[in-house]
DNA sequence: TACACACGCGCC
DNA sequence: AAACGGCGCGTGTGTA
């Protein structure tokens, strides 16, 4: 029997301290909390200035109870009893005001709830043997902090409500109210409240698909068979409002409520009035989900002065911390957790047996967004971000929002043909490579990665590979991935066979395992691309625009009605299949080379050599038809070209190879994020290229050595920022906080991308994306003969637009003036040069580095669009 | 049956 | 020893 562990601290105490159980130090000094655990609560109470003799300290299992430490195993039956002792040792305290377990199985204990992730930071209940009252707030466990060191903002979080709360004894929840079946006057009366009082009204819809249950009659024996669910269309169910945290008012909005087709009707009419009313508008990811659905054109209930979206304004605070609803508000909130119960929108049928009670979470959902907007107003208020809301995240809403509605055209008839020769493709390869296996290696659509590996290292005796990312355990897991199968085929061809292609871009072999698994990957990789169900009914795919967590770059995923999908990255091979819009051709405008300009311009910041300051300048900012960055460095890397390193412009050397150029492309961008060799040899693997690690780290070591060694120092300045302020900040002012982030290479690594990443991201958002699409607008109004341009795509540092040709030399000279100009990148200014390209579909077929003259690019507009015709 | 996770891979 | 960063989705698999 393991010793018992004693818990310490006062008896008198106010606050008790329940953790999960001891460990190896813990069980070597015989004290709770005495290992790396107990260090990281005591730095966090040095924080918030607690101090460990505060509490009184105990453990669910008050011993080590298995060699693995590890909480999970200890059986229920040996669990159970230490669960009641707990209890009993707690009955024993003098007069305890709070309590707080640490990790899911101490919470559980005192509140028999699990899912701490969820639950932390709420505040409950317990109810002691002795039938005293004592609030309790579980927080994370600190061990969980070394699996998920991210976490680490939240426990303090929590440690700062706990101390807070150490002062009062009650749990001071909020109080609310739901107004949850209105009648039709009821909504007049409270739309009359809102136009007289609100000052910011929050909103928020459900849209649950609609579930069906179809009969399936008796079973042989007789008994009813199980009803089949049937998933229907996903529709507006609700919508509620609020405008003060206490008060919600939610809107029925389906026959089952009003049973009556005009009562619907005159309901929409004031959920319409509501979200006109002048006042500023609020929600959660509302610019995202509930505006585009809103606008539906069943709905048509567009939302006038849409201000603050309490989603957004989380991610000025922290971008890369969560935003969910729920995880926001029990930070910034007393409210408790309330999404128990799924409330994922296909799970409806979980409601309804109690629709109300989804009514009521929909009303609480919207007092929590009041609430979490007047806490972000305060918060970027009293932290001067206000402004940088106003500038960088509300002005997007309007053009994510007109691109999301909008969406891109596909060339359907090619989609559906293509897809259907892909999925033959692979059902093909699929049967070959069963024949070679001896078994099936794919599920229903696709090669199983796990019955892949099974051949390649147990069938075919091959050396097993390893992925390079730990998991989340720290092992690490067999991999059959693209690289590691050309691997292998280099090392092994007469098992595996070759990637050897012909001029057509065939495998000489093809109906070698190694082949087939490349072969059936594209395949299905580019099937994926023309899936029907990406597509909605009128042809075209939409997907949804959202704030990326560091960098406010922009991401895109699945629509508001979950079909569509990410639109930045569709291959670059399947381009073609889409189209412009009716009697429009495609425009592509992109930021030239933004990325290596930004980082030469901040290394010629810290050039200690005037002359090589001067040889940076001149290459960020040169036009893109006199320097070509890639040729210099395969001059210099291939030929070892001295006039590559001196020349202010480099533009060609005849000597250098398309291959060439493509790696030293590879090479220099490798350089500037500090990738190695090794790494750079698998990326290029991909491309069917064979260079060795060694050869990679050569490429990259003569790059940084010989061409831009100030890129070194620029890193190097990194770190040390990262090092002096714990946070980076671009040149929009832009933060990411690494306060809670371990040093690591891996953090300064993500250091280095974050400011050529976000400022041109920003730059094409703030000067491009926003003023563009208020340009296509005002040029509608004035060519009101001509189809509308419109924004298709936001591509990172690109806008892909449908354009009637007539427009396209306006929009290319206005976009031109207005991302063309100098910016600051650390102390030197710098103008990112603006590349056109146009064609009959987004594979453009005209690339213009050098601006053409009206006539020229016109004359081309006008010839694409002529044949198109045809 | 539903869910969470691992894996693989597309682009900038 | 581990060896760019930033995203997203679809599929297979194991588990509850």
């Amino acid at each position: 029997m393991p010793r018992i562990i004693p818990d310490d601290g006062p008896r008198t105490a106010r606050l008790v301290l329940v953790g999960e159980m001891d460990a190896t130090h813990e069980e070597a000094q015989h004290r709770h909390f005495a290992g790396p655990s107990g260090a990281k609560l005591t730095s966090w109470w040095r924080t918030v200035g607690l101090q460990r003799s505060d509490f009184y300290v105990t453990n669910v299992v008050p011993y080590r109870a298995n060699r693995q430490n590890k909480i999970g195993l200890v059986p229920w039956a040996e669990l159970a009893p230490n669960i009641e002792a707990l209890h009993e040792r707690l009955a024993a305290l003098t007069d305890p005001w709070l309590i707080i377990p640490t990790g899911n199985t101490a919470m559980r204990a005192l509140i028999g709830k699990s899912r701490i992730s969820r639950l932390r930071g709420s505040i409950y209940a317990y109810r002691d043997r002795r039938g005293r009252m004592i609030k309790v707030i579980p927080t994370i466990h600190p061990a969980a902090l070394f699996r998920t060191p991210y976490w680490e903002k939240r426990c303090v979080m929590d440690w700062y409500r706990i101390v807070a709360d150490a002062e009062f004894r009650e749990l001071r929840l909020p109080e609310r109210e739901h107004f949850i079946k209105p009648t039709i006057a009821d909504c007049w009366d409270f739309y009359e409240d809102a136009r007289q009082r609100a000052e910011m009204l929050a909103f928020d819809i459900e849209t649950p698909r609609k579930v069906t249950f179809i009969d399936q009659g008796l079973t042989k024996k007789g008994l009813p068979k199980k009803p089949k669910k049937v998933l229907g269309q996903a529709r507006i169910t609700c919508i509620g409002y609020s405008f003060e945290s206490h008060f919600s008012f939610t809107i029925p909005t389906t026959m089952e409520y009003w049973r009556d087709e005009l009562m619907l009707e005159e309901a929409w009419k004031i959920i319409r009035l509501l979200l006109q009313l002048p006042c500023a508008k609020g929600g959660q990811n509302a610019y995202a989900f509930d505006i585009p659905w809103l606008l539906e054109p069943q709905y048509r209930a567009p939302v006038r002065n849409f201000l603050w979206d309490s989603l957004c304004m989380n991610h000025v605070r922290d971008g890369r911390d969560d935003h969910a609803m729920h995880y926001q508000q029990s930070l910034y909130t007393r409210e408790p957790y309330h999404k128990d119960e799924a409330k994922d929108p296909d799970e409806i049928n979980k409601w309804t047996a109690d629709i109300e009670q989804f009514w009521r979470y929909n009303g609480k959902d919207n007092c929590v967004t009041v609430e979490l907007i007047d806490e972000h107003l305060k918060w970027l208020d009293s932290h001067n971000m206000m402004q940088f809301y106003l500038d960088n995240y509300y002005p997007l809403f309007k053009p994510m929002l007109r691109a999301m509605t909008h969406g891109t055209r596909i060339n359907q008839p090619i989609r559906a043909r293509r897809y259907n020769k892909l999925r033959a493709t692979c059902i093909t390869i699929q049967d070959k490579l069963s024949l070679w296996a001896g078994e099936a290696l794919h599920g229903p659509k696709n090669l199983s990665p796990k019955k892949l590996g099974r051949f390649l290292y147990e069938t075919l005796k091959l050396p097993p590979q390893y992925s390079r990312e730990r998991k989340a355990d720290g092992t690490r897991s067999l991999t059959t991935n693209e690289v590691t199968v050309r691997r292998l085929m280099l090392r092994f061809p007469k098992k595996l066979g070759s990637f050897e292609t012909n001029k057509e871009g065939e495998f000489v072999r093809p109906d070698m395992p190694g082949p087939l698994i490349l072969a059936h990957r594209r395949s299905d990789v580019l099937s994926k691309f023309y899936a029907d169900a990406r597509y909605d009914a009128d042809g075209r795919i939409r997907c949804t625009y959202k704030f990326g967590p560091s960098t406010l770059r922009l991401a895109s995923s699945k629509n508001w009605r979950r079909t569509g999908s990410n639109m930045q990255n569709p291959d670059r091979e399947m381009r073609d299949a889409f189209i412009p819009d009716e009697g429009c051709i495609i425009a592509e405008f992109d930021l030239s080379l933004a990325e290596d300009r930004c980082v030469k311009a901040y290394a010629a910041a810290v050039a200690k050599d005037p002359r090589r300051k001067e040889v940076l300048l001149a290459r960020a900012r040169a036009n893109p038809w006199e320097n070509d960055e890639h040729t210099r460095g395969a001059s210099l890397i291939y030929y070892n070209n001295q006039r590559a390193i001196t020349d202010l412009l480099f533009a060609a050397d005849e000597r250098v190879t398309k291959p060439q150029r493509y790696l030293a492309k590879r090479a220099r961008h490798a350089s500037n994020y500090d990738m190695h060799g090794s790494r750079l040899s698998e990326e290029i693997l991909k491309d069917g290229i064979v260079i060795s690690p060694e050869e990679g780290d050569q490429m990259i070591n003569t790059i940084l050595d010989r061409d831009v060694p100030e890129v070194r120092l620029w890193q190097a300045s990194i770190r040390q920022e990262i090092l002096r302020n714990r946070c980076l900040a671009n040149s929009w002012g832009l933060v990411v906080d690494y306060t809670y982030d371990r040093l690591s290479d891996e953090l300064y690594r993500e250091g280095y991308a974050f400011k050529p990443q976000s400022d041109i991201a920003m730059l094409l958002n703030r000067w491009g994306f926003v003023p563009c699409d208020r340009f296509l607008i005002t040029l509608s109004k004035q060519n009101p003969s001509l189809v509308p341009a419109r924004i298709n795509l936001q591509m990172h540092d690109a806008l892909v637009i449908s354009t009637p040709p007539e427009l396209a030399w306006p929009i290319y000279t206005f976009l031109r003036q207005s991302l063309e100009r100098p910016r600051h990148y650390g102390p030197n200014k710098v103008i990112i040069p603006l590349e056109a390209k146009l064609g009959a579909n987004w594979k453009t077929e005209i690339e213009y580095k050098k601006p053409p003259t009206q006539r020229e690019f016109e004359e081309v507009a006008f010839g694409i669009f002529d044949r198109m015709k045809k």
